[in-house]
DNA sequence: CGCGCCACTTTTTTT
DNA sequence: AAGTGGCGCG
């Protein structure tokens, strides 16, 4: 049945097993080149399992064998074992990971996701019994923060002073707590608008019923629920799953702790996952205190060390390892390795943020030449809003990189006015998606319309689009409103009926044909127009995968990732949170100053706590590289516009000294001029390393002396943004002198020369640039 | 009713 | 610096 899961191996050469895990005669095949506790974790199936993994000590090896394994050895058919990540990410690797081991059967796993698609598809099912359709829609924070602002201003409560995304995180706290509205305190009404919170909470909840919505924390929420009211429901589950497995439990909250311990209180054949020191989401209410207290809850837990680290070298496993040790609050477990070599991690401090992504766009081209694949290369920033710098740069120099978790792309307007549409067809009550569009493109529909539409929804008790259907019976609406509401009434009930029919993509099409959508976008001239149609048409492409409009929609609010094709290689940007769990061979970590890592937010309000959270992160961050790691801070940097001298992060000195080398560049000058002569030694390196970083001690003189020096250079090297690697690449030969042309991010210009690959643009809106040629597209 | 100008906040981190 | 929301004018 299984070709592969016969017992070949009879004598694996060096992996003697201790004979309590194995018993004489054979190791299976698939148990090769795991370590005794990653062995002793898959074959431990009863009864609860804590397995504490250290970074890179090949926890989701351990966890997929462990899935392979028991399905192999017929212990549970794939849909009767339930296994949960964090993100779709993690998700993705450990499907494509147990397909490797035991091939198609994992496509019988319907119960491998995150948390928030296992509830999505549980709560599809026992939608009626929290007063939901299987259809109901799910919400994002845009939506959602919308909703509550018309509940507030229905308050008549001052939106300024109690604003809604105060309140949107107050009941996410709440939902990730499992508290219903009649669950809270006195203590907890009062935390918003002096004792209304209450009162908003519960109303929001009643308007997303109405809405056959609900948001990210309702997922997980109404399931909790009906598991906790519906008994035969819980049984159910709970027969179904004979074996319960968590990923990255550290960063479990309180819903998703109750929601497991329901689960697998019956056949308590649970194994988590985690590790204390990574836990950094505490923000998004989740409770370390879950694995602590994991013992307590399933009494007999066999607890499982992996210590051994595969990833990292020697130096960085050390950085990181002193890192962490400053922090009070851990289990504390030592991590070790069996490889010897490898570089310090390299701690090198510039002048300003533009110098720092000069210097890394420097050092990745360096890289590039070595012959290292973009694809290893990754840059982990602490807050998205770090990302532009880099992204300026590279686009000047012409390097390739992928931004993970940006502006995502079903984030942008013209995409989420497609899926308004969509929703409104597929889902009749989406006031939100209905208000959305109305008037998207422009018909002639107003506030005054839509106050109307409101007044008379509220009359009947309808959803606003059946709401105005009728009003326009009335002879509330002037004329042409009237007839330009019943007119897309009409379209709505024509589209509604194709729905049926055509496939998704088709239908979506066709709405944004006959909407008048397309016909907006093609007149609009502007500089962004063009980009937008092509994200629709994108859209229209991903969606051909799906035959059900409904599973499109469920996609796209709970899979938002855009890592999205490109075969091409490219470096990856993001943030260290959306690090978790991956890794590469060289990671760079700018922007390591007081302020911006630890973040001020953190060290203003969370106090010791939030610090620690934020060294945990640090530790993450410093992990993910497996070869090399380089962390960057700079002397200035612009906040809020505003320049703003700063010092290096507190995380810097608590490095271990053995395992780091620092370096400071003398000056923007020399560090430009060292640019623009990689190629041959560097005079002033010697001058440059090893020394002690001085960014904190410079005054405003030695600060002008630097400027002066920098605006100096010479000129020729200061411009060309010159990179070997684009030089190598043939220059496209459609292209000429005097050609319109379009950029994504700088819309159209006209090309002004031409050098190689490079092309010289003066775009209309944002004036001459230089970039390589394959940027642009022929206009 | 729609558009444009001005003042004001904003940066964590994600499902 | 840039995006958002409010307000006033055409």
């Amino acid at each position: 049945m299984f070709p592969n899961c016969s017992h070949v191996n009879k004598h694996l050469p060096k992996n003697d097993t201790p004979s309590a895990l194995s018993p004489a005669d054979s190791p299976p095949a698939w148990l090769a080149g795991l370590n005794d506790p990653q062995r002793e974790a898959v074959m431990t199936t009863e009864g609860p399992v804590l397995m504490l993994a250290g970074a890179g000590t090949g926890k989701t090896a351990a966890l997929t064998a462990r899935l392979a394994y028991m399905i192999r050895e017929g212990l549970a058919w794939p849909s009767q074992i339930l296994c949960v990540t964090f993100t779709n990410r993690a998700a993705k690797e450990m499907r494509h990971r147990v397909g490797e081991l035991i091939g198609d059967a994992v496509e019988g796993m319907p119960w491998l996701g995150t948390f928030h698609s296992i509830c999505a598809k549980m709560l599809r099912r026992h939608a009626e019994l929290v007063g939901l359709e299987a259809n109901y829609t799910i919400i994002d924070m845009d939506d959602q923060q919308r909703l509550l602002k018309q509940l507030i201003a229905e308050n008549g409560i001052d939106e300024k002073r109690f604003p809604a995304r105060e309140l949107a995180r107050l009941i996410d706290r709440w939902k990730n707590r499992g508290l219903n509205p009649g669950d809270l305190d006195a203590i907890e009404n009062e935390a918003y608008a002096n004792g209304q919170g209450l009162r908003m909470y519960r109303q929001y909840q009643d308007r997303l019923i109405a809405l056959n919505a609900c948001d990210f924390g309702d997922l997980l929420l109404h399931v909790l629920n009906i598991f906790r009211n519906s008994r035969d429901v819980l049984e159910q589950y709970q027969e179904r799953f004979k074996y319960v497995m968590v990923d990255e439990y550290q960063d479990t909250n309180g819903v998703q702790y109750l929601w497991l311990r329901l689960l697998a209180q019956s056949r308590k054949n649970i194994c988590v996952v985690g590790d204390d020191d990574q836990s950094i989401y505490s923000w998004r209410g989740a409770e370390v205190a879950n694995i602590l207290r994991f013992e307590k809850d399933f009494p007999g837990a066999k607890v499982i060390r992996l210590e051994q680290n595969y990833r990292s070298t020697p130096h960085i496993l050390g950085a990181a390892s002193g890192l962490i040790a400053e922090n009070s609050q851990r289990l504390g477990k030592t991590l070790w390795t069996e490889f010897d070599g490898g570089d310090q991690v390299r701690v090198i401090g510039v002048w300003d943020a533009p110098e720092e992504a000069r210097r890394l766009g420097e050092e990745i081209e360096r890289l590039e030449r070595e012959g290292a694949p973009l694809d290893e290369i990754a840059i982990l920033v602490r807050a998205q809003y770090q990302t532009r710098e880099f992204e300026d740069r590279f686009i000047q120099i012409g390097l390739n990189y992928r931004i993970i978790g940006g502006f995502r792309f079903y984030e942008r307007a013209e995409i989420r006015d497609a899926l308004a549409y969509l929703r409104v067809i597929a889902q009749p009550q989406d006031d939100l998606a209905f208000e959305r569009i109305y008037n998207q493109p422009k018909r002639g529909l107003g506030a005054k319309t839509l106050e109307k539409m409101h007044q008379h929804s509220r009359r009947v008790g309808q959803p606003l689009a059946a709401a105005a259907l009728d009003l326009a019976d009335t002879d509330e609406l002037p004329a042409r409103a009237k007839n330009t509401v019943i007119a897309l009434m009409g379209d709505f009930l024509r589209w509604r009926e194709m729905s049926e029919t055509i496939p998704p993509s088709e239908l979506l099409r066709t709405v944004l044909e006959e909407s008048g959508y397309s016909q907006m976008l093609q007149a609009d001239r502007s500089s962004e127009s063009a980009g937008r149609i092509e994200n629709l048409t994108e859209l229209a492409r991903a969606m051909e995968e799906y035959q059900n409009l409904g599973e499109f929609l469920e996609h796209v609010s709970l899979v938002m990732d855009n890592d999205a094709t490109g075969d091409e290689e490219k470096i990856t940007i993001m943030t260290m949170h959306a690090a978790k769990g991956l890794e590469f061979n060289h990671v760079f970590l700018p922007g390591w100053e007081e302020g911006v890592f630890p973040s001020q937010r953190a060290l203003d309000e969370g106090g010791l706590a939030s610090l620690e959270e934020e060294r945990r992160l640090a530790y993450v961050a410093i992990t993910r590289a497996k070869r090399r790691c380089t962390i960057l801070h700079a002397s200035n940097r612009r906040i809020y516009g505003q320049w703003t001298s700063s010092i290096p992060s507190r995380f810097i000195q608590e490095l271990p000294e053995v395992h780091i080398q620092q370096e400071t560049t003398l000056t923007g000058g020399a560090s430009l001029w060292r640019a623009n002569w990689s190629e041959q030694e560097d005079p002033f390196a010697n001058v440059a390393q090893n020394r002690p970083d001085r960014a904190g001690n410079r005054g405003p003189g030695w600060q002008r002396a630097l400027t002066s020096g920098y605006d100096s250079a010479p000129k020729r090297l200061k411009e060309s943004g010159r990179s070997a690697a684009s030089f190598a690449a043939k220059p496209r030969t459609d292209i000429k002198i005097g050609d319109r042309v379009f950029h994504d991010k700088f819309g159209y210009g006209e090309v002004m020369g031409q050098e190689g690959n490079r092309l010289e643009i003066e775009f209309d809106n944002t004036g001459r640039k230089r970039l390589l040629d394959s940027f642009v597209k022929l206009a």
